[in-house]
DNA sequence: TATGAATGAGTCTTCATTCAT
DNA sequence: AATGAATGAAGACTCATTCAT
């Protein structure tokens, strides 16, 4: 995880010592963030420590000082990312809210996740490069948005709201929808990612919200 | 493209050449095979091509005796799977059929590509390691596909067999959706390749084949 | 041309920097050196980066800090040689002087860097191996001194120190007489270098000096 | 030196036999000459059996039929190069001429073999690539092509058509004009093989048959 | 004789990572 | 905290050469 500044050398006080602190989680952060904008673009192997030193004007050693390797750095994009919906989840998620919406909300910001420089490490790197570990620690998170997704459903199900036949595969499906977004995902061009995040659930809403169709 | 034997200077007998011919392409494919199965399994930079060799009980310089470069393996694989589901498609699709069963043919095919050895490759493994040419013929042969769905959209909507709003994202969707399949599939699971994809493919059925659900 | 320590950021002092820059080059310069005489005893292509790495006691990769290729290597040898012999010669070119002396001064300082580890590599090394660019360039300083000498035949003819019938192939010769020395001479031989430059030289002066033999 | 068809096989006659012989070291100096050209072209390293089996339209074994080993081709090239000036010396040198004109016809025809394809081989490549045994033997056939010019030089002194001062450098000058010649030569040029050849021994004769210049 | 196929033994080059300062 | 220098480990690719037919 690498060496934290364990308040090394003449700690002259807590405020500098929290300065430092944050500083040097900044730094690390600007770090991971050049680091996933790279990898994005050029993918994980395609991309070596010198062209992220380079384009934060560092040196190689400086990354070092910072991270431990470069699995480490693709594990916490990766973690981060993944982390950082968490927060967002509980922090929006109304359970007030019918499935539906509640559905749409984490939608949402699930793709606002995925299309972002962390997210798309995501949805784009190969945790292949990961050791067992790391790989196992991000697929248990990631299983857990499929609960949670699969949970909505269920909820839907019952507040009347949602009605899916395969809830199984409805999940795989709009997960893959949306992880395969950045593969034709451009914010050069014309829409919004916002707007093409609503648009693609617009999508699945429709298969969501009725009743099956040879029910008729 | 690699050597070819070019059936040089008096061939013993026609059939002596083209079964050496024919063996060359048989033994070429192999290696394209086990090649995609590695790449899939390990990914493209951490398959090397002396694993490949290994796993064909050959050495290393047999397989550059019937590729040029690891390279032109990738975009070989690429290739043949996406061809190999041309032809499918040109001689099974019936023309006669409504649109939406058109569709569903479609991407049962599409959908057996993508979770064969070579078509795994084609999801999984990203293009980035490609040189701009190969991956521009790919792209437009996978841009091509997506004309082809576009086109069976349009024509449901004519035939009244499909519905969809938003054509565009539904394509993308639909696409995403399968082409994320190798990420979860397992043949070792319980439900058939043809199982699954049918089952994903209802998903989308059901979006596709009526009025929009806010339409009432 | 390899990375340079652009002396990023924050120089401790322009001393220590000039110092480093400076230490650099020695290193740099010191790799030429013995790649040039490994090339010079073994060929270029019977010579391995491996054995240049080990003639200096680092490993390979400390040689790929400071060059780019190998190619560059004997680019680099042949250019600095011929550099460092335009250096001299315009250092040292007497206008002044009788054209014969002056040529005899040339051939003595073409002979010295022909001699040496560096331009050994000029005559032996053919430089076919090298891109068309940097062979071109090399060609083009090559043919520079070939100028030169013809240049000095001129006005030799018109302050009548100098008479040769066809200067053309006169500097054909001279050339490959000296040119030609790095195959037979030895320092370890009975003659210092610069007594065999001056003996290789009286042969041509004797040429050059005087009527045609068949004016008489 | 590889199998020769020591009658194998059903041996008809004594005249398919010979005739076999016959094709055999036809086929066999085909090769050779071609090996040369390439050689001569690109370099020996530069140079790969296949290139030189396509550049003959065979193929690689039947390359190695004929001889058994790249090493042995350049050998074979370089020493037939050197008997055949042997052969074409013993043939014309006219002892009972001048000196200085047996000089000048023995460096016509070292001239022509230099500017063949098989000389260049000789003047080009580096004997570096040959192992100890073909380097000595080589050497000493170069090295009695010396002895024969040094020769000439001393009965030259002795009938009076010879002079030179130094005859040890005026030997290694005249074989090193020579022996440079292939790398400017093009027999694309205005001028032809021998012209060049007469020109480039105009200037040594200068050297050669006159007193010293300083002497007067 | 001739060839398609196969291979052992390299060689250049890259890159993540560490060391010394 | 930061960096120039150094390196171990590996991987793609080549090529002379041989085998089996």
């Amino acid at each position: 995880m690498s060496k934290k500044p364990a308040s090394r050398k003449r700690p002259n006080s807590w405020e500098s010592a929290d300065l430092r602190q944050e500083q040097h989680e900044a730094k690390r952060r600007l770090i991971l963030k050049q680091a996933a904008v790279l990898f994005a673009d050029r993918g994980f192997h395609e991309t070596t420590i010198d062209q992220i030193a380079d384009a934060l004007h560092v040196s190689k050693p400086t990354i070092y000082y910072y991270i431990d390797s470069k699995e480490e750095l693709l594990y916490d994009i990766a973690h981060t990312g993944l982390a950082d919906l968490n927060v967002a989840l509980s922090r929006d998620q109304n359970a007030a809210l019918p499935a539906i919406d509640r559905l749409a909300q984490f939608f949402t910001m699930y793709g606002r996740l995925i299309l972002s420089e962390f997210g798309v490490c995501l949805a784009l790197i190969s945790d292949r490069s990961l050791n067992p570990q790391s790989r196992r620690r991000l697929r248990s998170l990631k299983k857990q948005f499929e609960i949670t997704v699969r949970t909505i459903l269920d909820e839907g199900r019952q507040d009347g709201t949602i009605c899916v036949d395969d809830p199984k595969m409805f999940t795989f499906a709009i997960f893959g929808a949306f992880n395969w977004a950045p593969q034709w995902f451009s914010n050069k061009g014309p829409s919004s990612t916002d707007q093409v995040i609503a648009a693609m659930f617009e999508v699945f809403r429709k298969v969501a919200s009725q009743k099956s169709p040879r029910g008729d």
